[in-house]
DNA sequence: CCTTCGAGGTTGTAGCGTCAACTAATGCGC
DNA sequence: GCGCATTAGTTGACGCTACAACCTCGAAGG
């Protein structure tokens, strides 16, 4: 009844699911070590500093960075106790929030950005040919493509 | 200094976060729906049942898993408390423990893998070419390469 | 032997994510 | 204009993971 995965298939299943449980520590740790910064916290201001007044609703921002709400909701306040993010409620839509980066958390985006490109470089791209840069690129494109039918795909903003 | 992403870097970098965010979730909520298990949880009974006499090392499973060891006890205990598995103290040497999969365990995975399996399918496979199988196989290699230069790569046993 | 060091595991705590429940505001139908 | 469903977001409780402290056993050196 049920395929089984092939050799290949499962070869390559393993070695996926490995990335998949080993590439967020790598990440985690480099950013909180040097930043004090979880990864998805990085993302999160990463995101702000690119969108237009620094500035994003907090559902626009959850899409953005493949989060839920209220996962988003309690990183932004915890952002907002160290004084990176200032929540403002949004004028035009009284039910709506935006998040928007301060200058301190501007300061610390930028000064954390080149460590983390350092340790992506390192952990992946370092490791592939342009080639297989392409490949992953529309490998994870198709996978996407299941999981998340809808949206996910406008996560285009520059994430520098 | 620092050299930033290129766009397609970019681009092939922006995909695999999202990826890596998702899919462990879509992975979890069929196999929670269905069997009431973690992803980990399954895949730590998977090894076990794919091992001889159905037993394991826990420094040995933690290797096969890419978990550590303070992570596999407390899963242990978890499957333990349910009755499907057992701990099992290491006769040769009086540290060690085994883990060992019980006639439950067993039964459980039994039934969980076709589901899972099918899940693996949908969100990836399906959606990947013969050809793209093999990229993406080759590309974790060598990503896994950087994250864990040691080990992980005898993680080949069987998972089914 | 006896000491010391390292390996193998377990336990406690604190932090992050999920899920469900809840509040508040909008907009649609009539 | 008045309900009612829907959208936006927050909050609290619970579960899982990481990290650090700890304990026990084995092995190597003298």
């Amino acid at each position: 009844m049920t395929r089984w995965l092939d050799d290949d298939e499962l070869e390559a299943w393993m070695r996926l699911v490995a990335l998949v449980e080993l590439l967020p520590g790598v990440l985690e740790s480099q950013l909180k070590r040097d930043s004090d910064l979880t990864h998805f916290e990085y993302v999160v201001l990463s995101m702000l500093s690119e969108a237009p007044d620094r500035r994003l609703r907090m559902s626009v921002l959850g899409a953005a960075t493949n989060a839920t709400l209220p996962r988003l909701s309690h990183v932004v306040s915890r952002l907002e106790d160290r004084g990176l993010v200032r929540r403002v409620p949004c004028p035009a839509d009284r039910r709506a929030t935006n998040a928007e980066l301060t200058a301190e958390g501007w300061e610390l985006v930028v000064e954390a950005a080149p460590g983390h490109v350092e340790q992506v470089r390192a952990a992946v791209f370092d490791a592939l040919s342009p080639d297989q840069v392409a490949q992953l690129s529309q490998i994870s494109a198709a996978v996407l493509g299941r999981l998340d039918p809808d949206g996910a795909r406008e996560a285009a903003i520059r994430y520098r």
